[in-house]
DNA sequence: AGTCATAAATGAATAACGTTCGTTATTGCG
DNA sequence: CGCAATAACGAACGTTATTCATTTATGACT
């Protein structure tokens, strides 16, 4: 009974400088990762991060600028999730699916990110300048026109991260469910669905079929501009 | 000198139900969309909305439930201003193309609400069930399978989601810049895409060329699937 | 070994935010 | 005419991100 006072708080960190150091800036993104995905883009504030860390929220400024920096770092990690290596070893039109399923993926497996996405300072809210370097050579050597290759980047990364979007939407959205008699087709091609493809694969079913279809529509537009140019 | 103090504060309203009408729902969900464009979405507060219908905040209380529920109602106007008609006139082929310019038309033309998408509540974050209905009955028309019909729509609509995205992007958001030497191709292919198309029409090449690809593949994609038929 | 700027934590404080509640004044129905 | 419902105000509350003063430890230089 004598300090039991002593030993309950214990845990509780006097004012000051720590012995051995808590934060830094990787510690607190990778937390704040970890946090995102648990509680959401709206449950993700600087009071739980720090209580996550066991620290109080203001000595998390003395290594980030703020809860935008924060976010910053989490995109950084991400972008280096995505894989470009294939595009080293294949031409452009076999290495792009790779690439956008790696994109893809990077974000599916962390969904809260994808609402990050939107809120970001626009200042740099896309993928490292390293990635579209070496994407870029590959369409070059595609024989893609010099003016086109960056549209065609844009637009194949659109539907990637417009698939993202979908990824985390509730796959049984666009049922009619009680207003079936007012939209019957839209009924009849929910069922059909459903019973052909089941729960987690809807979604990408989606993804497979228009990047396919993106990339052939791609394949018949470069022979065209070839065809056109000799 | 005599009633001045009454004609200075002759603009603020005593408490007590006013004689004409201020607020209602329509009326809240208009200067909340104007309000939108002008502030983004973290300019986006229920006081400046109210500050805005020259009101205290919360009088807004009376008409709506809160401020998800004003997003909510943007995001409802948005929805009316896709235009689907062309669904009944032509082949899903052709049709699709004035969908997908009238649907990224209608979020590039208020561009913050793009991420009013990202952080809105789950349940009915898609557009409304009518349209759909509309374009699946010309899908099925076309011959496409009823077990496909909702993932090319949803993978037509990642694109177009993605590339409403991409138009709210700066144009030269992929300069190297600075950076140069370190990426030559990326800086040849912006130097050679700028020179070729100028400004704001530089997103919308990419969201040209990639929906007629996504089309053609489409196409393509459906013929296969005929042939397979037979 | 001693000094001291710097780094890194706590804790108190602030402004802005969304929302709720009590109050007040007006409407429109019975 | 009476009175419940309506619709405004104004005060208050709990969160949020952020700042600042304070306290304590580190590490480089004399």
């Amino acid at each position: 009974m004598r300090q039991d006072r002593e030993v309950i708080v214990s845990d509780r960190r006097r004012a000051g400088r720590p012995t051995v150091a808590i934060l830094d800036r990787a510690r607190i993104v990778e937390a704040g990762l970890r946090l995102l995905d648990q509680s959401g883009i709206e449950g993700f504030t600087m009071a739980r991060l720090a209580s996550e860390l066991r620290v109080q929220p203001s000595a998390l400024y003395n290594h980030v600028s703020g809860k935008e920096d924060v976010l910053s770092g989490i995109r950084e990690r991400m972008s280096d999730r995505i894989d470009v290596s294939e595009f080293l070893l294949k031409p452009w039109n076999e290495a792009v699916i790779g690439w956008a399923y790696s994109y893809r993926g990077a974000f599916a497996a962390h969904p809260p990110t994808i609402a990050m996405f939107a809120i970001m300072p626009i200042s740099d809210a896309r993928i490292t300048m390293a990635m579209y370097e070496q994407v870029v050579t590959s369409f070059i050597a595609g024989g893609w026109p010099e003016a086109k290759v960056l549209s065609v980047i844009v637009a194949l990364e659109s539907f990637i991260l417009g698939s993202a979007f979908d990824a985390i939407a509730p796959v049984d959205m666009l049922d009619p469910g009680e207003d079936r008699t007012q939209f019957p087709q839209l009924a009849r091609v929910t069922r059909a669905r459903s019973d052909e493809i089941h729960g987690a694969q809807i979604p990408d079913d989606a993804f497979n079929e228009g990047l396919r279809a993106l990339v052939t529509g791609l394949e018949n537009r470069l022979a065209q501009i070839k065809a056109k140019r000799s």
